[in-house]
RNA sequence: GGAGCCAGAUGGCGAAGCGACCGUAGUUCGCAUCAGGUAUGAGGAAAGUCCGGGCAGCCCAAAUAGCAGAUUUGCUUGGGAAAUCCAAGUGCCCGCGAGGGUGAGGAAAGUGCCACAGAAAAUAUGUUACUGAUUUUUCAGUACAAGUGCAACGGCGGAGUAAAAGCCCACCGCUGAUAUCGUGAGAUAUCAGGCAAGGUAAACCCCGAUUGGCUGCAAGUUUGACUUUGCAAGAAGGUGCUAUUUCCGUUUCCGAUUGGAAAAUUGCAAGAAAAAACGCGUCAGAUAGAUAAUUAUCUUAAUACAGAACUCGGCUUAUACCCGACUUUCUGC
RNA sequence: GGGUGUGUAGCUCAGCUGGUUAGAGCGCUACGUUCACAUCGUAGAGGUCACAAGUUCAAGUCUUGUCACACCUA
């Protein structure tokens, strides 16, 4: 789980994010980015969406959107990839059911190459 | 029927704070709200939402009786706050059996329905028939046999007769009475009747019992920017008193003047966006919603069904490996 | 989280108070018409009535339980 001050809360901030229009995809993931941060220091904040169209198992679903969180939590930690965004969602689409982590770990990473490159 | 894997390392998330008051209880008050340590964090079904409570709002209403209603319920005893609940029994049904199932009051209060077939499906009936007389078509007696159907006013055997029939008899079934046993549903035995009342109430309904109804925590309660409405106070002063722009006058704005327009502010009540808090607590308690990731050892293998959201009692459904107990049937020796 | 409803032919729908054979339109197939296609005409195929139990002589219909889908509610 990710500490407070980085989760994607309001509704009104999912939508924000949704209509800026900042996509990425591969098979496992699409990614919705949001504005570029002017303020430095508030904090990236992340969602994650997984919907009962991906499995209507909730034991599946909550398992994939841990893995995802995990994965994001190490990068916050580890890079500054992530600091230019005010927000960030993942939205896992089918394909996503019985992946392990490693395979989603790989399509995030290539998934935050593709960001950085668009941008340029 | 039980049980739903154990322990270790590293990194992370939720959450448990201290003191006072009171006196063992919490809708109290104050401080802190940073860091570290320590303990702790999904289930037997958390699921389906099929029942019943607690709790909340609205409606009716004053809870006694009657009437109406509930898409209520329906063998007995005990348990339970209650339940489409549980346990043990009774009757019936299914199975060779161990066992399993059971919405189990009333069809003699009334109404409806019973296709096709069949003479007739409910006031029973007389098609094919049988027997006798008459003599070639009628009359009288009968309902045994055939046939239709899920179902035809008992079954089977005997006696009896012109042929027949509970007309009579034994056994079985049915109905009623009595006795014994049992808390009871009922069971057993004896006697009597001489056979009447086809099915369907998970069709309408009748009877008994129980019960205010409806909606559901996204119920509901509080705080609220805003500025709307109402009431009250205030609004230099004067006119006997009163009159908030109404009689004069005052202040501000427009205007050369006459004249026209406006009334600060405060309190109480009502309304109310965004948002927040309460509802919400429990040795889990969140509000984009925690319990995860990586790894080592052990192991043949780490795997089934599956993720709390106001809360409790049941039911139903889904479940890998493993453990325990009691039995039946079949096959072989 | 809570509440409500719907499943019938490839698609859209009927099917009343259980009853004999489950229908309609569009689509599909074949034949005819045309030089050919469309239109038109004639004929035909296509259904475990979502699934499973029960009540009944008899269930698409009544009762109960599963499954799937849709809608309402911040």
């Amino acid at each position: 789980m990710l500490k407070k001050e980085n989760r994607l809360k309001s509704k009104r901030a999912f939508s924000a994010t949704y209509k800026n229009n900042n996509v990425v995809k591969t098979n496992l993931i699409v990614l919705y980015a949001g504005k570029i941060k002017i303020d430095k220091n508030c904090p990236t904040r992340v969602g994650f969406v997984v919907s009962k169209k991906v499995h209507k198992r909730a034991v599946i679903r909550n398992r994939i959107k841990r893995l995802m969180r995990e994965n994001i939590r190490l990068i916050l930690k580890n890079s500054s990839i992530l600091d230019n965004y005010q927000s960030l969602i993942f939205v896992a689409s089918g394909g996503i059911v019985d992946k392990n982590y490693e395979e989603i770990s790989k399509s995030i990473l290539i998934l935050l190459e593709k960001l950085a490159n668009k941008n340029i």
